[in-house]
DNA sequence: TAGAACTGTTATGCTTCATAACAAACACGA
DNA sequence: TCGTGTTTGTTATGAAGCATAACAGTTCTA
């Protein structure tokens, strides 16, 4: 993750007094953030806070600036000290949404021992469904439809962060195929994919997904893995799936994610107490 | 479907002359419709398509009542003899991109005989992915997580809507239960599935999909089916796939299916022509 | 053909996003 | 301690959208 800030403290030349930018480096400065500084990072941590309030609240991805503003006690327009518009807010929730889902499912991942993958990938898949029925707005944030009126910044930081949040899961696939304990998966290949990826890993394809290459296999059996854990969980934390009562959800996912992992090749998640 | 409309034409005592009521039934009438009439239903239509086509503009779910007006070469108050408010044509949309989505379903299922189940799913995962492809903002408003600001018409005809379009899928399945050709499949059960959906059939659960109840290991491997496709899919409809050249998504997308299907019970696709 | 019903218009009110102009609080060096 | 520039808030203002009201032209029908 690049460590490109020019200098924290150190205002560029053209920065006017009211400017917009907003600092989002999580890299500490050498001198300690002054008092406004901090002032300044609790206020903007308060109006994203508010603002997933909002969208919790009404169950959509949007929210209105004047709302954000009555509720901290503001006018509508102090928060354009904070973030430029809309799109600018946005963005950073959008961010902050990939990393927390990606720290969430690397966290459920890290707690199963690196020697039982199908374990490590029924955490993941369960952290996933976890999070997502847990903060289906935040999930509709970044795995949906984009928001009305909202335009990604070219190339920006919410590619960067979804290959971060991707990442977490290609790693359990390749440190178990690094230690070999992948058996082939069972999902079919005439040599389109395998060729295709070939092409993938020469570098004629940007693939969003950060780390080192995988066997074409492996990469073959994650993807199914993700869309089939992808899509019970969308369907789940919209509401679609409202009908069932929660023990049989959770019992079917439990037997797809299981079926999943089969197979892809994954062994048999081990027993584990808890 | 209900038909259960009081009598067309017949407006009720009730009835202001500017009222927003629409009627959306589609049985004929005893007496053919008149000149206003056809009039009405085409306004309404074409109403429909520029909202449609704003939203596949934009690409989202949002459509602003003044720009339909504008393209139409009205005034925005004039889509209030139509429509109630943007709630209403919502509803109207939402109906109709369940019953188009259930149609291109259907029909693709039908094109491919009763006596091969696995090339009739092949055939509806094929046109479910087809038709969220053409149509990511209507699959969005369907099945993702609801337009900001909307509310739904308590148990509406969009729930109605859902059901019908659901219940395509659940035919297939139906069919080849009924036909004897469905292998058991390798989805495990504790008892827990098989247990709830006892109480299921029994009428203590309320599912949305339509018709004849399947067996519980059918009824897994159904959604199992449906969460596998939905996930590629939503994944893929919504762009996030888009790092992947077009026939790589197409053989990684073919291959889930057909693991899918084979896991779900169903036998081999019949070699096809075409 | 006259009245009722229908379908459009303009005028209006409320709300939101966003900017401009201005005022108070703060930081910090002389 | 004071004074100056920065930061952070305010009120005032403008443009645009949703929605309703009041009104006018058109079409249906008795």
């Amino acid at each position: 993750m690049g460590d490109l800030t020019p200098e924290p403290g150190t205002p560029e030349p053209g920065d006017q007094p009211g400017d917009h930018s907003v600092d989002h480096s999580g890299d500490q400065p050498e001198r300690p953030p002054s008092r406004r500084e901090r002032a300044r990072a609790a206020t903007i941590e308060e109006i994203k806070q508010t603002a997933l309030g909002l969208m919790r609240e009404h169950g959509t991805t949007d929210f209105r600036f004047s709302d954000i503003a009555r509720l901290m006690g503001m006018t509508a327009p102090a928060l354009y000290r904070y973030f430029a518009d809309r799109d600018e807010l946005l963005t950073a929730l959008i961010v902050d949404a990939y990393d927390d889902l990606g720290r969430a499912v690397a966290d459920a991942r890290d707690q199963v021992p690196l020697d039982d993958p199908g374990g490590r990938f029924t955490a993941v898949a369960h952290s996933y469904r976890r999070w997502a029925r847990e903060e289906p707005e935040r999930f509709a944030l970044i795995l949906g439809l984009p928001v009305p009126g909202y335009h990604a910044p070219e190339e920006g930081p919410t590619t960067e962060a979804a290959r971060r949040a991707m990442a977490q899961l290609k790693s359990l696939f390749y440190e178990a195929s690094q230690a070999g304990v992948l058996r082939p998966p069972m999902l079919s290949d005439d040599g389109t994919i395998a060729g295709l990826l070939a092409e993938h890993h020469a570098g004629k394809m940007e693939s969003p997904i950060d780390g080192p290459p995988v066997p074409p296999e492996t990469f073959q059996a994650m993807l199914h893995c993700w869309a089939s854990m992808h899509g019970f969980t969308s369907l789940d934390a919209y509401g679609h799936l409202d009908w069932m009562p929660d023990v049989l959800r959770d019992a079917v996912f439990e037997s797809s994610i299981r079926m999943v992992a089969k197979v892809a090749g994954l062994p048999e998640p081990r027993p584990r107490d808890g």
